[in-house]
DNA sequence: GCCAAGCTCTGTATCGGTTGAGAAGGGTCA
DNA sequence: TGACCCTTCTCAACCGATACAGAGCTTGGC
């Protein structure tokens, strides 16, 4: 039988509530008999008080919890997302409470268990688009939710639809019009290829749509119609699937003259794909991606700077004492169009 | 107040248990009964049986501890660590359980605080160097741990001394004698810089240590001394880290005509080091490294492929389902000596 | 010398469930 | 008709701790 604060209460002679406070509350009783209840325990094999049994009377789990599509391995390649998490643990270090991964199945039924089942003082939302049912499950447990697309929840990110239609602005005005965009969680089987997104309002994940939202109407403003963009989904957001994407793009006739993907991993696929035709970004084509990662800066690559390391930490910070004020409730960061050598004059040239 | 068992009890006017058997055992109330629970819960606003609460009585906490160094970041970094936690969360996956990342602070106290305070099944010790206490007193909580380094406890890695062996008497037969080794963990202090390491067994980390050893008698059986070998010191296990570290061996007169890493990390950045320098790979300087992740084949280099994936599964399942048999407790994999064109002949040109 | 204030420690209620024994009611079978 | 069983639900104990009120004893101020 593991010892419990009981065991080590009797064998030292005191109560339960005194081994309890000699953990908890040095400051409830005197430094002898602590040490006196600490000696015991050590001899008893006693390790401190259950986590557990501690969650539930103090009602704090000492965890947040963290959702993620089925593919954990793509999360953490991204490191867009690595960043975001590591702000997050940093504030979760200093905040004694640790990080909870829940893995979300792909059938419904065992998410939203997942999400019930997990002891937890709030939930990030993270990479999970819209039509998994399991933020809904997140937030009807009635604590915290960062990044939920619930009225009144809490809220931590970047005006999208503005950064990119600054970026949309750039291209517009170099001169491009035949442009091409590729973008993750746009189809709903998760295939490559081109696919038809008439209206963006529609698309189920809140990135794709904002940052298709931010380009549309840079593109319109500039009087190229919606109808006329190439769209083109990733099976999923990694380089790999940015190069396979593209693909649709470039090998077609005419040829746009930019490439731009919702995410910097994307991009950089694209680039992969430009340079295995040897085609020169920023002159054959041009090319945006969105994050700024540190291979974006390797890469010579325009982009949109996102702060993924204060996203995470004031994303910690709002779910482990969130603001009465709901004005507070909600963070905007500010973004920044990062312009290199991967933009430039739309070619002129035949196809 | 929040709503609990009790609450959607009274509501439908049936016992708590009743309402408990509606969640976690619908085959014990009739499914009319149930339904009407479900409605009176759904009505309520009450989301399923508290988590907390739930563990404390079952006596499960639903989640696999996983101790990480300060730098989650960097963990996270590190394409051998991404596969390593991706297996295990697929074994956690499918047992409806969660994976608690617990970051250490670099002070003890609040390490050993951490460790005692995850409500957690067991833990995977995961890129803890053997230093840190936190290790002992995940140990003390008396639930399961792979990979410390107590006797008795799970175990799930690959035969490290025979695998740098291999990789040691393949660098003897192609004749080099000045040789560097690159190893992250091997001053306390973790900065970058040559040290001395008289005996390789009292090396705090693990797989430093073990992986020293290999070379070390490898080396020796080739009649090449371990005093003459360099030993260099990296801050961190990353590319860049590497590359500085490279320099303390590159800059050097007479220069090695070898130089191995401890991981494929740290060899990538001894490549860009060489790479900055001119010096052809395999030809001027053999480089080798160890995990094999993807980038290592990228980039032709030799190095000594474990089995990442699976061994976060088997971790995962030696954690969720300890064997009784003690010999099944211990899990060692294979590896494999992967020669590719960083490694050559030692080049006996002039320094 | 007396009362208030402080310091230590105890006792009891409670956190929100799960569990196994058993009660009530209806049906089957000889 | 009575013995027996099955289904459906209730009861009371328990999981391992924390919170808070208050008891007993020392001190200090006046």
């Amino acid at each position: 039988m593991k010892p419990t604060l009981q065991t080590v209460a009797d064998r030292v002679g005191v109560s339960r509530s005194t081994v309890s406070n000699a953990y908890s509350r040095p400051d409830q009783l005197s430094p002898e008999l602590r040490e006196r209840i600490l000696d015991a325990a050590r001899e008893l094999g006693y390790s401190g008080p259950n986590p557990t049994a501690r969650s539930l009377r103090s009602g704090r789990a000492g965890a947040i919890g963290v959702l993620f599509t089925t593919a954990l391995s793509i999360a953490f390649t991204d490191p867009y997302a690595v960043q975001f998490l590591r702000g997050l643990a940093e504030v979760a270090e200093d905040n004694r409470t640790g990080l909870l991964l829940v893995p979300l199945r792909d059938d419904d039924e065992g998410a939203l268990e997942a999400v019930r089942n997990a002891a937890v003082d709030g939930f990030v939302v993270y990479c999970v688009p819209g039509w998994y049912k399991a933020m809904e499950a997140a937030w009807a447990r009635g604590i915290p939710v960062v990044n939920s697309d619930h009225f009144g929840s809490l809220f931590v990110g970047i005006d999208e639809i503005a950064s990119t239609r600054a970026a949309g602005e750039h291209l517009m005005r170099l001169g491009h019009r035949r442009v091409a965009i590729v973008a993750d969680y746009i189809s709903p089987d998760r295939r490559t290829g081109e696919v038809s997104v008439p209206s963006v309002e529609d698309l189920g994940s809140y990135v794709s749509r904002e940052r298709l939202t931010g380009y549309r109407d840079a593109f319109a403003a500039a009087g190229l119609e919606w109808s006329e963009v190439i769209t083109i989904s990733a099976a999923g957001n990694s380089r790999e699937h940015g190069a396979a994407a593209a693909a649709y793009a470039l090998d077609r006739a005419p040829r746009p003259t930019a490439v731009v993907a919702t995410t910097d991993l994307l991009a950089l696929g694209v680039l992969d794909a430009l340079a295995a035709r040897d085609l020169r970004p920023g002159r054959d084509v041009s090319v945006i991606g969105f994050d700024d990662i540190p291979d974006a800066a390797q890469a010579h690559m325009t982009t949109v700077r996102q702060p993924a390391l204060d996203r995470g930490r004031i994303a910690g910070r709002l779910l482990l004492d969130p603001p009465d004020d709901p004005a507070d409730r909600r963070v905007v960061l500010p973004t920044e169009l990062v312009v290199r050598a991967s933009t430039g004059p739309a070619s002129t040239g035949s196809v």
